[in-house]
DNA sequence: GGTATAACGATTTTT
DNA sequence: TCGTTATACC
């Protein structure tokens, strides 16, 4: 060992500090021995703290070196935190080397270092979710699919669940192939959906993009067949921690044992009943698999919860225990003393559900209730449209999660093609989007001619232009073309200005310019002008203002070091226009503020959230709404076997274990939905639990009627 | 190339 | 019911 690793390994923070204030089983997981180990851990059993003080052990008991540790996430909100927790006892450099990230970034990572070897062509894009959908419509329509029969974003997201699967198109191709041999016959729909597939590959690679699922699958492939890089990996990731464990899917999976070499161990941390994105392809079994597959795994339970007041367990427990198909049987059990007990509001309709949560809600904040300790749960987003009505009535301040991202606005996505194809050439779906955008005369039949010269020279479509440029200018072109030319050359013009003014500006102040010269500004200020939107509320063209504010901060943030360009040799430094849209397709996602940064709101609110979005979050007080049949369980799924109405089960489950202190389950027997007005009960769930203390004179709820 | 009208369809959501 | 979107039409 030389010094320097020695420096790099030297503990940062004092061994019995590390293990101090942990219960007997979370200190028995910190303190595992080198292995595989699968941890249960119950919700609010302190699973990330757990996870945060085991690679801290790591590193000071047995002196791994940072840079050995994998730990992986599945959304950046949780990398982050555990970045941050990890940050507090370690010193810079180690938190430097240690990769903590969701499985996402840290494949991109990989396919970075890498792209040549995995078939990509450095500085590659990530397709998102809505440019998939556009060039898996473009498909379509090429292939003459009727859009209207099948919606293109139903084909996007089968293609994507296939990739999770490892399902290439050729694969696909051989199982109906298969299929049609054995059973003769196949559907006529799958037999569409691997023609589009085909293309969708083909048409990728060409853009040299790459979605989501491609990402993992891509990595995935990379390590099979590369045995030389494998290695290299296997050498590094000796320590690999997984969170969340029972959203993986089966591409994560293989991941894990592609990454993992035989003197690696991978720590695991899941809760198999609090699983509820199987319909993402998330797999709980994977946590019973993990224990068959990898040799001598220990275990671990941690189930004593610091969250919540007993009764509200008591509550979690009743209902989780009808579920048959669970890993690992657990009973919550607290610490915090019973608690007062859970109210269910039994409200006429949904207008006396929203107006009682909402005046519940005005008492605890007359009692100087913080109104960010308060969170109003629902299944569905629809749901939330009372909610807000009767809070806005009761002058209650709220931020509602989720709903339209900042960059799903079409505006943000035109301004973005922009810079996608000044650092791609090649993305022929961000031209597309734009090329006509503002209006600028090239209608469908121009488009189809710089795609028929593109199809010729199997090229992309702005190298169609540069083609044309050339061969327009240079020789004695046919006046076909050169009226085509003609047609396309101010586009031309402005793309070649944008590709040398990339250069000598600063980014934010670059994209403010492309901004101005494309015309986006005044076409977007423009068009909110139409349409009588005061330059306050959400226009489009503040919208554009706020994506260079935002371009601002992320090159103050990159400057300063804190978006990690890897210094190590293994990943390339790369464009900071490629940074900037690799890391808001990846990384950011959310919501930013008008001052174009994703900082959290500077004033008290109350949180509505769906349950979905609430998982991982703990609250004080807790309203879970709409606690009803064919809401929760939701009517698609309850008729449709066990295993999703035990998902349903453990939805609510999810939303149950978040409440600390105080739980408000709401349900209206009548409610208006879509105009009509349905007669709806309690939640089966609701049935299930009351059942249980029938006979008890020590109930864990109290029942309330509104109305 | 923009506007009016009809038709549709409406869980959950991260990357 | 309401919002989005495709198509027809000017």
């Amino acid at each position: 060992m030389s010094d320097l690793d020695l420096l790099d390994s030297a503990p940062v923070a004092d061994e019995s500090k590390i293990l101090e204030g942990l219960n007997d089983s979370q200190k028995e997981a910190v303190s595992a021995p080198l292995c595989n180990a699968l941890i249960i851990a119950g919700a609010g059993t302190g699973k990330t703290r757990v996870l945060v003080s085991r690679i801290v052990y790591l590193i000071s008991h047995y002196r791994v070196k940072a840079r050995n540790i994998l730990a992986v996430t599945f959304t950046n909100k949780a990398a982050k935190e555990m970045r941050e927790r990890i940050g507090m006892y370690l010193n810079a450099n180690d938190t430097h080397h240690l990769w903590a990230n969701t499985f996402h970034s840290t494949c991109l990572r990989l396919l970075r270092a890498y792209a040549t070897q995995a078939g990509l062509t450095p500085g590659f894009l990530i397709l998102d979710t809505d440019g998939q959908n556009s060039l898996v419509k473009r498909i379509m329509q090429d292939l003459q699919i009727d859009i209207k029969e099948i919606k293109p974003s139903e084909f996007a997201s089968r293609i994507s669940s296939l990739k999770e699967k490892g399902i290439r198109a050729d694969d696909f191709h051989k199982r109906i192939n298969y299929i049609k041999n054995t059973n003769k016959k196949s559907s006529d729909t799958a037999e569409k959906l691997a023609l589009v597939y085909t293309a969708y590959e083909r048409i990728c690679n060409q853009e040299n993009s790459v979605d989501f699922a491609e990402i993992l699958l891509r990595t995935v492939e990379l390590l099979r067949t590369n045995t030389a890089i494998r290695e290299i990996q296997n050498e590094r990731f000796r320590e690999i921690l997984v969170d969340e464990f029972q959203d993986t899917n089966s591409i994560q999976y293989e991941l894990l044992t592609l990454l993992a070499g035989k003197d690696s161990h991978v720590m695991v941390v899941g809760d198999d009943d609090q699983s509820i994105y199987s319909w993402r392809g998330a797999d709980y079994t994977n946590m019973k698999k993990f224990l068959n597959t990898f040799p001598d795994v220990h275990q671990y339970l941690l189930s004593l919860n610091y969250r919540s007041t007993q009764n509200i367990l008591d509550m979690a427990n009743t209902l989780i225990e009808k579920n048959f198909e669970r890993v690992m049987l657990k009973n919550l059990k607290g610490n915090n003393g019973t608690g007062s007990q859970v109210s269910i509001f039994k409200c006429a309709n949904n207008r006396v559900e929203e107006l009682s949560v909402a005046k519940e809600i005005q008492s605890l904040k007359d009692q100087g209730v913080k109104l960010s300790d308060i969170a109003v749960l629902y299944r569905n987003n629809y749901l939330s449209f009372g909610f807000e009505q009767a809070l806005t009535k009761a002058k209650i301040p709220y931020v509602i999660y989720g709903g339209q991202k900042f960059f799903d606005r079409a505006e943000i996505q035109s301004a973005l093609a922009y810079l996608k194809i000044l650092v791609n050439k090649k993305d022929d779906t961000a031209l597309l989007r734009i090329i006509n955008l503002p209006a600028r005369k090239i209608g469908p039949k121009v488009v189809e001619s710089l795609r028929n010269i593109s199809n010729e020279h199997s090229c992309s479509i702005i190298e169609a232009i540069e083609y044309l440029h050339e061969y327009v200018s240079s020789s004695e072109a046919s006046k076909e073309l050169k009226t085509l030319y003609s047609k396309v050359s101010a586009f031309y013009n402005l793309y070649i200005d944008l590709i040398s003014k990339k250069e000598t500006m600063r980014l934010h102040e670059f994209v403010h310019h492309m901004l101005t010269v494309t015309g986006l500004y005044t076409f977007y200020s423009e068009k909110d002008a139409k349409e009588g939107k005061s330059e306050e509320d959400n226009s489009r063209y503040k919208n554009l203002g706020v994506l260079v504010s935002n371009v601002k901060e992320f090159e103050a943030s990159v400057e300063q070091g804190e978006v990690s360009v890897d210094s190590e040799n293994e990943v390339e430094s790369e464009d900071l226009l490629i940074l900037y849209l690799t890391n808001i397709t990846l990384v950011s996602g959310g919501e930013i503020n008008e001052n174009g940064s994703d900082e959290a709101m500077p004033f008290e609110c109350v949180n509505l959230m769906t349950i979905h979005a609430s998982k991982g979050l703990e609250f004080k007080y807790v309203f879970i709404c709409g606690f009803e049949s064919d809401i929760l369980p939701s009517s698609r799924k309850s008729s449709s076997g066990d295993s999703s109405l035990e998902e349903e089960r453990r939805l609510a489950y999810v939303g149950i274990t978040r409440a600390k202190e105080q739980l408000v389950i709401s349900y209206a027997k009548s409610r208006t939905m879509f105009g009509k007005n349905e007669l709806k009960g309690a939640s089966s769930f609701l049935y299930d639990i009351v059942g249980s203390y029938e006979n008890s004179d020590n109930k864990p709820y109290k029942i309330v009627a509104k109305i």
